[in-house]
RNA sequence: GCGGCGUUGGUAAAUCGGUUAAUACGCCACCCUUUCACGGUGGAAUGACGGGUUCGACUCCCGUACGCCGUACCA
């Protein structure tokens, strides 16, 4: 059985990124489509980072999207504690074992000594020296102390690093990419256990997973660099039989080309994350697919489909349907980069997927003043030119309250004088029906009117629908009078009237 | 710089050695619609470059170029 575990943090301003999700989502499908257990686990190590509100957000963007996890930080079981600052002891503990069996040493580089070993070491060629094997002989650590000094030195502040091996070339099989190997001796010595005694990323995420039995492991590409470091971790401190089954996701590129990030959004006017979201903090504010419009399931379609597909052409999915049918050997190799015009074709695909009763309610708070007796048939009528949510508002607001603003120019256009005569005796003869029963009846006594006044239907047809809805949009003229009725069609047509 | 990962039309992509290299979004044209859309039909547009292997390469191998990610006491 497997156990598939997603773990991240909230981005630097607590946001849920579209790249999370699709994180998520992947590491949900492969659960759900092997039988296996989802979990989800957030960071909460680095307490700077850690903003206030973002874990209680991203529950929220993920029930939204129908991604729950069967187990996670919020709803310990069998294997808690969940909170990395209940653990410190136990991190610290792995910590000194790693140190005792030779693979991690104490170091005792302030800050100022690490950025003037990286200044003094720099060169034209290589910009940013590593802490490996070039320099530790060099700085301060238990590797160039002796113990009396490293015992005094460990009264202060200090941190614990793995020493990468040299020469040495760790290799694992990527789920995605097959065959993949680094040389130890060019990774550098990661800082495990910070100064304050938390565990950095690298010992916590094998601990954790260890300790949660994870078997499978879904994470974004950019942590495959630090992949040896996690693959030695697990050796060294015995667990190699447990090892996960490691897959790196492809990135989530933005038009340029590069990681999609918050600057992409607002420099192309798209959503990044999943929900509104306010740094609390800064006040900054990043718009969410779900307040443009979007259906939660357009949405994990379209991010599906960014980096996957079944391979029979299919692009329409719904959640349970891409639970069945994916396939984690069909994800590809190489970033995606994020089309927004396809992504509204996505949205626009589901609309059309739904019936006006599912509609109904999340098209409401976009028609205020909507009659409840009409809202169904409106939106059976409008759904098809609608792509995101908010259309509805622009597409349907005037069957229920009268165009505030009539396109006058429209009408006057190819206007002539006997219209007037035509328009007033079409809403006298309206204003004598009660209601209508058949859209062929209406356009049939509207045919009758004009061939009355010596007037081609086409010529009066444009001016009608200007008087109705407001301007050159919307469905047919004679569905719209059909839904809003006699007495309101003549009134809108007598107020365009004194309008001319 | 070093390391890793990538590279099929503008974008997403199929192809698992043999095809006129699918399909979708976008774009253009026409049709439908006396509105705007939807829809329909058609069109332009693709294998980074150079070597191999092979009867045959977009598919396999090597090299080059380019791109991205990483190179923090962030994840």
């Amino acid at each position: 059985m497997s156990k598939v575990r997603v773990r991240f943090a909230p981005s630097p301003t607590g946001g849920l990124h579209i790249g999370g999700v699709r994180t998520v989502l992947y590491n949900y499908l492969f659960a759900r489509h092997h039988g296996g257990t989802f979990v989800l686990r957030i960071e909460d190590t680095d307490q700077t980072r850690f903003v206030p509100g973002a874990e209680d957000y991203i529950f929220k963007c993920l029930r939204w999207c129908g991604l729950e996890p069967d187990e996670s930080v919020q709803k310990p079981g069998a294997f808690g504690p969940y909170r990395q600052s209940e653990r410190k002891a136990m991190y610290r503990q792995f910590a000194e074992q790693l140190i005792a069996s030779g693979h991690a040493y104490y170091a005792f580089d302030t800050p100022e000594e690490l950025t003037q070993m990286r200044e003094q070491f720099k060169t034209a060629e290589n910009p940013s020296p590593q802490y490996g094997a070039q320099t530790r002989m060099k700085m301060r650590n238990s590797l160039t102390m002796d113990a009396a000094a490293v015992a005094e030195a460990l009264k202060g502040p200090h941190v614990v690093r793995i020493l990468m091996p040299e020469g040495e070339r760790v290799q694992f099989t990527d789920m995605i990419r097959g065959e993949v190997s680094f040389d130890t001796g060019l990774v550098d010595d990661k800082v495990l256990l910070k100064a304050d005694g938390m565990p950095t990323y690298h010992l916590a995420v094998v601990v954790d997973d260890h300790q949660m039995e994870i078997t499978h492991v879904f994470r974004g590409e950019e942590w495959l660099p630090s992949a040896p470091v996690h693959l030695l971790l697990w050796r060294y401190l015995g667990w190699a039989d447990k090892m996960p089954q490691w897959a790196h996701l492809p990135l989530i590129l933005g038009p340029d080309g590069s990681k999609l990030s918050k600057r992409h959004g607002s420099k192309y006017g798209f959503p990044i994350f999943a929900m509104n979201w306010t740094d609390p903090r800064s006040g900054d504010f990043t718009e969410g697919f779900a307040e443009r419009g979007f259906l939660p399931q357009a949405m994990l379609n379209l991010l599906a489909m960014l980096g996957w597909n079944d391979g029979t052409g299919q692009e329409l999915f719904s959640l349970d349907e891409l639970v069945t049918h994916f396939d984690i050997s069909r994800v590809n190799h190489s970033g995606a980069v994020f089309d927004f015009e396809k992504a509204k074709w996505f949205n626009h695909q589901h609309i059309q997927r739904m019936n006006a009763a599912q509609l109904a309610p999340l098209v409401k708070p976009y028609l205020p003043e909507a009659d409840e007796q009409l809202l169904l048939p409106v939106i059976e009528l409008v759904k098809e030119r609608c792509t995101l949510l908010p259309d509805f508002g622009s597409q349907a607001g005037f069957f229920f309250t009268a165009p505030q603003e009539l396109d006058i120019a429209g009408i006057q256009a190819k206007w002539k004088e006997p219209y007037r005569n035509f328009f007033e005796t079409l809403a006298t003869s309206w204003e004598g029906i009660s209601t209508w029963s058949d859209t062929a009846d209406i356009e049939a006594g509207f045919v009758g009117l004009a061939q009355d006044a010596g007037l081609k239907k086409g010529e009066l047809m444009l001016p009608l629908r200007i008087m109705l809805v407001g301007g050159k949009f919307g469905p047919g003229v004679f569905d719209i009078l059909k839904l809003i009725g006699p007495m309101e069609a003549a009134r809108r047509v007598r107020m365009a009237l004194t309008k001319l």
